[in-house]
DNA sequence: TCCATGTTTCCATTATCGTGGAAATATTTG
DNA sequence: CAAATATTTCCACGATAATGGAAACATGGA
């Protein structure tokens, strides 16, 4: 992943309304939801959500798919393998910083693309 | 870790040059860079890398001390941590979205809060 | 085809960000 | 104290982001 992939992701999830509208598809499970249900469980204008899902989309973290008159989003979770791969690669010195839990692992390091 | 702590680190590090001066520091080591060499390693001027380490250093991703005439900047891990927790935690369905090598862990789920 | 429903685009407004020169503020050394 | 060096603050500029109402654009059903 190069930088400039990692810093839209990044600048996607940068934003309150965005992060919860993420953390609200990821917990929906790869089905994902449509937009007006999106905007109903976070109390969003129609506008609103569409803007930003519409920045989630471009950068990658969130999938689109017609249904219907709906259009169901969902969250693109090999989109943020990446960006914790990236994370975890460039920001941690030797893996210092990945969660405990995942510390003592034989090698954490990945594949540098 | 709160929803809006974690929009705060990730706002500071989506950001080209931002993200760039951390990933130095990471690679520096907790000794850390003065601000000129972290400028000089950039090709910043000293206004444009102050601003920029100062916002790293309001989200707590970056510390800074005093020493002699110089000031050390160096990469806070520990809030990495964090940051990368709380993305494990809250934007990826059972860890569905762990990098590979740490996928397969007995149970990487960490203390909610 | 016409209507209802779901979603996006358009638009204007306000706020915040990124940039970098110049001046101000430390801090050490002579 | 004065000079040199390191860093920050001040400032102004242009660019981009966030918001949400209203209008436009699908899509499916009667």
């Amino acid at each position: 992943m190069e930088i400039n992939i990692a810093v839209a992701a990044l600048a996607a999830l940068a934003q309150e309304t965005r992060l919860a509208i993420f953390r609200r598809l990821v917990e929906a499970g790869p089905e994902g939801l449509n937009a007006g249900a999106i905007a109903d469980a976070l109390g969003l204008p129609a506008a609103t959500l569409s803007f930003h899902v519409a920045q989630l989309n471009r950068a990658s973290l969130v999938a689109a798919r017609q249904e219907g008159r709906f259009i169901f989003y969902s969250a693109n979770f090999a989109a943020m393998d990446e960006l914790l791969a990236y994370l975890t690669d460039n920001c941690c010195q030797g893996g210092a910083c990945l969660p405990k839990a995942a510390r003592n692992l034989p090698s954490a390091r990945r594949k540098s693309k």
